[in-house]
DNA sequence: TATTACTATGCGGTTTTATGCAGGATTTAC
DNA sequence: GTAAATCCTGCATAAAACCGCATAGTAATA
């Protein structure tokens, strides 16, 4: 077995499972480890692969996704647009934190013109240089992890006022719990917001589509408007279509 | 399982949720808590995320505070080190807007352990990370000039609560007329904030000083403090000091 | 063919890294 | 204020990496 061999099997190996270890390749060439990390070595420095400690991992494995700043933006990008068609002048809008949120408010057309209550800070700031939006912050404690106001001020401030629509990112949805989510604040929280609005928008990129977190938010049938970023005819949405929810 | 497989599927779950528990992370990776918090530990090194106790946030997740635009940093610095030394732990603090305020909170030290109330969005995203402080923010109708809540919501908030101590920037400070302000929005909310609390701290830069705006917040028989960039000995505050304003 | 020079490989011993575990200190939550 | 969760420190262990060296192969050349 000569030294050019191993290298295009252990290419190979990589391509096709993303990650080789030392002492499998080891015994699958029935050479001795040392020749393997050798090996491994010159890949490396021939930019082919990349060494770590154990075994080596295949280039575009290195973290994928540090280049954006925040993540999956062309699908929150996408989710904003349609979003915002749902949103009329005049409207009463509530919405949460979170980055699609946030794409969404810098997506705004200048010439909408309606009143956006929201727990988030940043979504206010957002807001600052629209023209025609008026803006109320509600206010309570700050969650120093989500970046949001929260606390039973929130929740008491909400039982008060009726909205045309709420806007809620989520971290989880799926067909058997509904929308969830992992911190308890948040999800009194959304609760209050969710019996507040008159209607329901939940926006969800598609890689969390499915996913459940550790509490539940609200079931199904309180979702009026469910948007991805993918197609709304999907058939990976059919399970949410046939419980009524209109997909975007 | 690779370690750095391990940080990327870490690094994967923080973008989609913006946070991962330690605990979670542990038995989804099926490797022992510890090996998690080390992960975490090398990935905030790193600057890809940052650690919190018990999990991590995500880094984007962070408001790009933007200090370029800043008039005369260096003299608000030099004020935000002196204004700092009048806050003690376990005090109810409540703030105003202003560069100045978002100098003092950024430059708050970490093991300060107070309550603070503010009207300001950047005010409650400077102190995010801080860890010791409980930050209440005050909301209302969201001012794009000033950046700040106002309206009545506020005002009423503010009948409610005593505050230990006030601390406002000012836009114009005289003799004659006290402290002076342009925006009648702000003057009604300064107005509130000075009467909440029980004592007040006037921040103002040395080119400010002497300056009149249109309407009065106050006068300068409120003012418990004020607090430069000059030397509080300096002979231009002398008719400060002779009102019996504590001069820093 | 014998000699030489160079590369590739394996082996033993040492060092480093990765991980888990035990305990006590801290922090958080109720 | 107490209980539970989380963190920190030090330690133990096993795996992996490193280092030097011996040896085997390989190639070029006299």
């Amino acid at each position: 077995m000569l030294k050019k061999e191993r290298h295009a099997f252990i290419i190979k190996q990589i391509n096709l499972h993303n990650k080789v270890l030392s002492a499998d390749l080891a015994t699958a060439l029935n050479v001795s480890e040392d020749t393997i990390r050798r090996d491994l070595m010159e890949l490396d420095d021939s930019r082919q692969i990349v060494k770590v400690h154990g075994g080596a991992l295949s280039k575009s494995f290195h973290y994928p996704f540090q280049h954006t700043d925040i993540y999956a933006v062309d699908a929150k990008k996408a989710i904003a647009r349609k979003a915002i068609g749902l949103i009329k002048s005049g409207m009463m809008v509530l919405t949460g934190g979170g980055t699609t949120v946030l794409e969404m408010m810098q997506a705004l057309p200048q010439n909408l013109a309606v009143t956006i209550f929201t727990i988030s800070p940043l979504v206010a700031l957002q807001l600052a240089d629209h023209p025609l939006v008026t803006v109320i912050l509600i206010g309570g404690e700050f969650s120093k992890d989500s970046q949001v106001c929260v606390g039973s001020q929130v929740v008491n401030y909400l039982h008060e006022i009726k909205f045309d629509i709420c806007f809620l990112g989520t971290n989880g949805i799926s067909i058997a719990d509904g929308v969830t989510d992992s911190d308890l604040n948040i999800v009194h929280l959304k609760k209050a917001m969710i019996n507040a609005s008159h209607r329901l928008v939940v926006m969800c990129i598609s890689e969390k589509l499915n996913s459940v977190q550790r509490m539940n938010v609200c079931p199904l049938s309180k979702v009026d408007y469910l948007i991805t970023d993918l197609d709304p005819d999907s058939a990976v949405l059919d399970d949410y279509r046939e419980k009524g929810i209109q997909l975007y």
